[in-house]
This record gives C-alpha cells, structure tokens and sequence, in this order.
DNA sequence: CAGTGCTGATGACATTTGTCATCGGAGTAA
DNA sequence: TTACTCCGATGACAAATGTCATCAGCACTG
C-alpha cells in the first residue's frame, strides 16, 4: 500500500532525473528531495542535450524536466525520451505555464505539468505519483487549456508567424521561407485574421500567449 | 576577522529576507540557507509589495530580490527599500539578467547582482559580502554592460516603444500617449534609427535585449 | 467522383507606416 | 545671449503592409 508513496522505508527509492539550467534552483531542489527517504536524486542536467544523455548514463525512473532549458525545451526532451526509454517517466516544471505547452507536453506522453509556484512537498508527492503511473496536471493550467482550445493557424501560418516574430519585414520573411512576398502577406493577414489581431505583431504576441507559437 | 563571513558561531546571525515568485525556489532556497549556520531567513515574500511589507515587518539585513516578480520588480522594492530602510542591503538576483538592468539595479543602491546560474554556496559567500558592505556583480553581467553602455533614447522614446512593445497601432499609441499620430510616428522612426533596427517592432526587441525598456 | 481545405501565387487597392523637412516652445549649459 | 537638445506638431512623399478577389495544384475524405 504505498501507491500515493508515503516514505518507505525498505523498498527500493524512485530514480530521480532534475533537468534545470539555472544551477540555484536545481541544486536547491536536489537538495530538498535528498530529504524525502523515498526520492533519490541520481543525475542533474543543466540543458536539453544533457539531459538526455544523463538519462541514458543513469536511468532514473522518472525525469524532472524545466520547460525552458538551452538546447532543447523540456517537451522535446519529454519525445525522445518516450522513444528512447519508454520505462522513463517525464513531467515538466515550468515558470510560466501557457496552455498550449500544457497540451503538447502531454502529447508527447509527459505524465506531470506543474508550475514553480508549488512548494517543494507538492513536488516530491507528484513525483511519487508519477512513479506510481498516475498523471497530475496543474488544475489552474488545466483549466486555462481547455477554455483556450486548439490552435486555428495552419502549419505555413504557425511557420510564418514565427519567421516574423524577431520584427522582421516581410521581404525578409518570404526569402527565409522561399516563398513570395505576397503570399506571405496573405498568410500573416489570414493568421492576424484568425487571432483576432490587429497586424501581424500582435498576433505574434496573442499567439505567444497561448503557446501557440 | 569575519569580513568575508565563514560561520560565525557566537556572533549574530545575518537576517535574510528573501523574494521570489517561484515556490519551489523561494521554498528551496531558504532550506539551502537554513544550513548556514551565520545566515537566518526571517522573511519571505512572493511579490514586490508583499516584498515591501515584510521588509518593514522584519528588517532584515539583506533583501535577496528576484528580478522579476508580480506587483513590482525587484530594481523597484530595492529603491523603496533604499529609502525606508536605509540600513537593509539588497541585492538582485535573475534569470536572465540583460544590460541595462544592472545598471538600473547598480544606481538603485543594489549591492548584488547574480544570475539563477550560480550554486547555493555561492550565493551564501555574496550574501555575507554585501552584508559586510562589499558589493558583487556577475562578472560576466558586468562585462556585458560595460560593452554595451547606456541606452540612446530619450524618455519619451522609451515610453513610446513600451507602448508599441505589444504590436498596437499607431493610432492607438497616439492615444494612450496623449499625443498626435504624426510626432508618435517621428519619435519612433527616431527610436528605430538609433537602434539600427528596420521598424518599431525590431526596435523593441533590441531595446528589450538591452534591458532599455 | 465531388467537395473541402491547405498551399502558393498574382494583381489591385486602401491603409498604415517610415522618412524627411520644417516649425515653435521650453529648458539648460557655455 | 547663443547654442543645444528635447518635446510636440504638421505636411508631404515613398515604402511597407493589410485586405480582398481570384486562380491552380494537391491531398484527403465522404
């Protein structure tokens, strides 16, 4: 009966994986969950590459993943995980939680989504419930995914959305996505169309938003 | 001979508020903290007011200040606190710490200035440091600013572009500024051409890099 | 097969934006 | 006083952008 995993004692401690580039938080957070008996902190990682190969190296049962690291976002992590060790279970920790990062995490099989704004307690217990095989989601993230819905924009939209986001004119848009010009302009006008936006900038910015970018 | 601070022993704990948003952080750090025997956290805050009032209620020695938090920044609480308590050293530490930031921390009275990057341990010596009065800047931040040097725009320039940071038309800036379209539009170029940048829009976001907005 | 939606393009047109010259007033430093 | 900068505005012009209609190919689906 150690499903929710109170400590346990004499079974063996969940593998933890902390994937964090800001070494203060995840040495912090090492150092908490060293004190939960059933937790042992078997591998840290400062980026997305890293991260991986410390979960190759060290096969830890479940992987704490930042959202935003250098290298490779937590979510991308999460995918190659699944592929490569699909016994590792993955949950994401991230500062600002936008819903559509909440839907492609759990996509990618992703199995805990939480904020930073939770204590440390909250997290050693998702952990365990991870482990266990059962799923926990932020109920606020939660409830702003479902009210935000899918994306509208089509993939060329999204691309182009993208290709514009550094402010960039659309001449340059349309060389760096070999397209012309004027079907450019058609797609960010369709896209800010879309998104309700009044030009293409604030669309990039509602988009943003949403995690929709 | 305790300048730089190694546990102290009989002498009296440095009183430590800290601010952060982030739970786990906030949570973890003053674990970590907790270790130091000549380090005591007597306050902790998750916004700039709530920052303000704890400050008040506990005078502490030293204010570690997140950079950004709801309510007010961390450059804003440390410019209250300069002037309410005069005797509390502050000091900043960030995610991701941009130029101008520093700057505007440094003439703040800030006395710290340290990214998310450094460990626990680290933050323990600065925190001693900038209790005995001495200061500490990352000294890749600080590299960072010397290079970069001070914005170019003038005031209203500046407030400009943060009216035009979300994509808004001129139309509307020219409003919510109070102003003719004509000099919004004269004042942006202005922005724009300092900036190297090709519009408002890419202004913004080299402004924001810079720390400048 | 017909219908639908995404893609990619073109042309036309109105609007927005960027740029420049110019003006006047206020404040400030030499 | 003079010179300088910043502020705020106007007018004119060119360039970029947004919007719309329209077309064609392609893939998918009922």
């Amino acid at each position: 009966m150690n499903a929710q995993g109170q400590p346990a004692g004499d079974t063996a401690p969940v593998r933890v994986l902390l994937a964090d580039d800001e070494h203060l938080i995840r040495g912090a957070l090492a150092a908490l969950l060293s004190f939960e008996e059933d937790l042992r902190v078997v591998a840290e990682a400062a980026s997305g590459p890293e991260a991986l190969a410390m979960a190759r190296a060290h096969r830890p049962h479940v992987a704490v993943l930042d959202l935003e690291m250098p290298g490779a976002d937590g979510v991308t992590v999460a995918t190659s995980l699944r592929s490569e060790l699909p016994d590792c279970r993955t949950m994401i920790v991230t500062g600002h939680g936008r819903p559509g990062h909440l839907k492609r995490a759990l996509s990618a099989g992703v199995r805990g989504f939480v904020p930073k704004t939770v204590s440390a307690q909250r997290l050693a217990e998702i952990i365990r419930t991870v482990h266990a095989g059962g799923r926990y989601v932020d109920p606020e993230l939660a409830a702003d995914a479902i009210s935000a819905g899918d994306s509208p924009l089509t993939a060329r939209e999204t691309q182009l959305l993208e290709l514009a986001a550094n402010g960039a004119p659309i001449a340059e848009i349309a060389e760096r996505a070999a397209l012309s010009p004027g079907t450019v302009r058609n797609y960010l006008s369709s896209a800010a169309a879309k998104l309700s936006a009044e030009n293409r900038h604030a669309a990039v910015r509602i988009a943003r938003s949403q995690g929709w970018l």
